[in-house]
DNA sequence: ATCCCGTTCA
DNA sequence: TGAACGGGAT
């Protein structure tokens, strides 16, 4: 996506797009602070969850852990106990985001940096959340550039090119100097609300109707999004079952663990049984849970720490 | 079935 | 570059 789709009217389109915003939007509760911590949990909550099931589990958490000191004491077992009891799946984001907290608090002595590439460093925290917490909390980030304004890019730009676009590049240019606490915020809600997989050009009032290649044109192809496989049955599934009758048993053995994760375990069975090792060593790897193999049958407890 | 304000590891 | 990672909602 070259640059030169960009209109010349640069300018107006950034106003367009900051007044659009300006005049209403989403009332998320995270654009209401500039506590990075308090943003950081809402962005690590947001990847691949919805918004509307996030805003609860956010106002939860922070009233559990008002502080990242508070959270960096917590034992790592509480933290995923809290991300599986609000089904916020991916559960090693809850990992991440203890891990995060530890190292804001020992090592960089209870302050976050403020540059998204120091922010990148933390684990868990790539391009997207390096720029969204560099942003919303210093009004210091880049564009960011996830699924929404990838959209939005190439809707824009479609017309103009049939190469693999720049996207960062892009957003970059489009962005006005110093301004990314507004404007991310206003680009995710054209991306959220406007210029979704089905767009409301008319409905939402896009502001950039007048300047859009896929409003001209009518055709609102978007950028394939990977698709996931079923879920039903899968892999994912069960560790994430696995993680919530840890998180509510504490440690159970094999033997018992196997029936309530799959009803026809069978626990005499050897074939069964490796099937379930193996991802509770997989889960083990990722920090969520510590397998016990030092007595006669092994077991699966509450992660250390 | 598909989507959801991504990141990590191979 | 691609697969894996959870799970609720529509």
């Amino acid at each position: 996506m070259p640059d030169e789709c960009l209109p010349g009217a640069l300018d107006s389109m950034r106003d367009a797009l900051l007044a659009w915003y300006a005049a209403d939007h989403r009332a998320l509760p995270w654009r209401d602070t500039t506590d990075p911590y308090e943003i950081l949990v809402a962005e690590v909550m947001s990847q691949q969850t919805q918004l509307e099931r996030v805003v609860d589990a956010w106002e939860a958490f922070l009233e559990r852990w008002p502080t990242v000191a508070a959270l960096a004491d917590t034992p790592r077992a509480e933290v995923v106990a809290f991300w599986s009891d609000h089904r916020l799946g991916y559960n090693r984001r809850a990992r991440f985001l203890h891990e995060s907290a530890s190292i804001i608090a020992h090592d960089w002595d209870g302050s976050f940096p403020r540059e998204p590439d120091e922010l990148e460093r933390l684990p868990g925290v790539g391009p997207y959340t390096a720029n969204a917490v560099a942003s919303f909390a210093f009004n210091n980030g880049d564009a960011v550039v996830d699924t929404n304004v990838k959209r939005i890019l190439f809707r824009l730009c479609t017309a103009s090119t049939d190469r693999e676009p720049s996207y960062e590049r892009l957003a970059s240019r489009l962005m006005p100097p110093a301004t990314s606490r507004q404007w991310n915020n206003a680009m995710m809600e054209l991306g959220g609300v406007v210029c979704e997989k089905r767009p409301r050009c008319d409905e939402g009032n896009c502001p950039w109707r007048r300047w859009c290649d896929a409003y001209a044109t009518g055709d609102f192809t978007a950028p394939d999004v990977p698709s996931q496989p079923t879920f039903d049955g899968s892999r994912r599934q069960f560790r994430g079952r696995i993680v919530r009758i840890v998180s509510e048993a504490g440690r159970v053995t094999c033997s018992e663990l196997g029936p309530r994760v799959r009803v026809d375990f069978d626990p005499a069975d050897q074939d069964d049984r490796s099937w379930l090792r193996d991802l509770v060593e997989s889960l083990a790897a990722d920090g969520l849970v510590r397998l016990e193999t030092a007595t006669d049958e092994w077991a699966v407890a509450p992660v250390a720490e």
